[in-house]
DNA sequence: CGATATTAGTTGAAAATGTAACTATCAAGC
DNA sequence: GCTTGATAGTTACATTTTCAACTAATATCG
């Protein structure tokens, strides 16, 4: 039950997830000026094609402020569009313009390298559990 | 080679990490009114009994202005004292006042039980190759 | 139908962070 | 000892994030 400040999973997490987020980052700020979020709520939009930005929240575990602006700045940038939802016009459904599925293929592809970058020193089966212990951590809340 | 969202190492990363600290940081913040990085400053400064910021900025990954401010809130709450050190004056030693070991003791303790809480779900051999990928991870850098 | 409650999303102000320029102290070379 | 160059840490300013209040549209209940 002793605290050791090195294995403490919330600090390892962050150190690891920073790591890797900066180094990433470097490709999508330098070569299209999105941040994080945008970034974020772009590979969402590429991945399952059409959302509503509440979707995109609960998906992604974002703030609904933070996606709201991220979508405008994207929209500025013509990576997205946004067309009301007829019968509920609350809804607004986002997608990628040709442009912005453009930017999508080019970022995903990189985002595939990096990430079997990143597991190359990994043997298969840390791997596996590895990205088994981060889903299944990924949901659990409240315990505290 | 394909791009699946889930899997993307970063994200899972983040995620995880973001669920962690945000449930953890109840605890220092609302006992304490801590923020994370105040938390990290105060760990180290707990665990390694006297350091200087430039120190921790290394080991914690934390950028000097972020720690220097940290340390100034610290200060101010009456949890560390700097003491600038005799024969090289831009340094200071840090460490913590009764009051802060005393803050310490207590969300060590609390840490420790939040980390074994996070881990229990998983088996031995998770938590072994879990960990050890984790700081493998971490000290990666400069790929792209 | 009309009042109230929900839900989607936006906006403004305050807090926190990142960047870059700064001060202060020490080290090295001449 | 004086100039130049590092290093520790701070501060000012711009960007980003968070929090709370807000608008607009729909749902619910009498």
């Amino acid at each position: 039950m002793d605290f050791d400040i090195e294995d403490f999973l919330p600090y390892l997490l962050n150190r690891a997830a920073e790591s890797s987020s900066m180094s990433f980052q470097q490709i999508y700020k330098t070569g299209y000026g999105m941040l994080r979020t945008e970034w974020r709520v772009l590979f969402h939009l590429g991945y399952y094609h059409e959302m509503t930005a509440s979707m995109i929240c609960q998906m992604a575990d974002l703030h609904k402020t933070k996606v709201s602006r991220a979508v405008s700045a994207l929209e500025a940038k013509r990576y997205i569009t946004r067309i009301l939802q007829d019968d509920d016009r609350r809804f607004a459904r986002l997608s990628l313009t040709d442009k912005g599925k453009a930017v999508y293929d080019d970022l995903s592809i990189q985002a595939a390298r990096f990430h079997n970058e990143l597991m190359r020193d990994f043997t298969a089966d840390e791997q596996r559990i590895f990205i088994d212990c981060l889903r299944r951590l990924r949901g659990k809340k409240g315990l505290f």
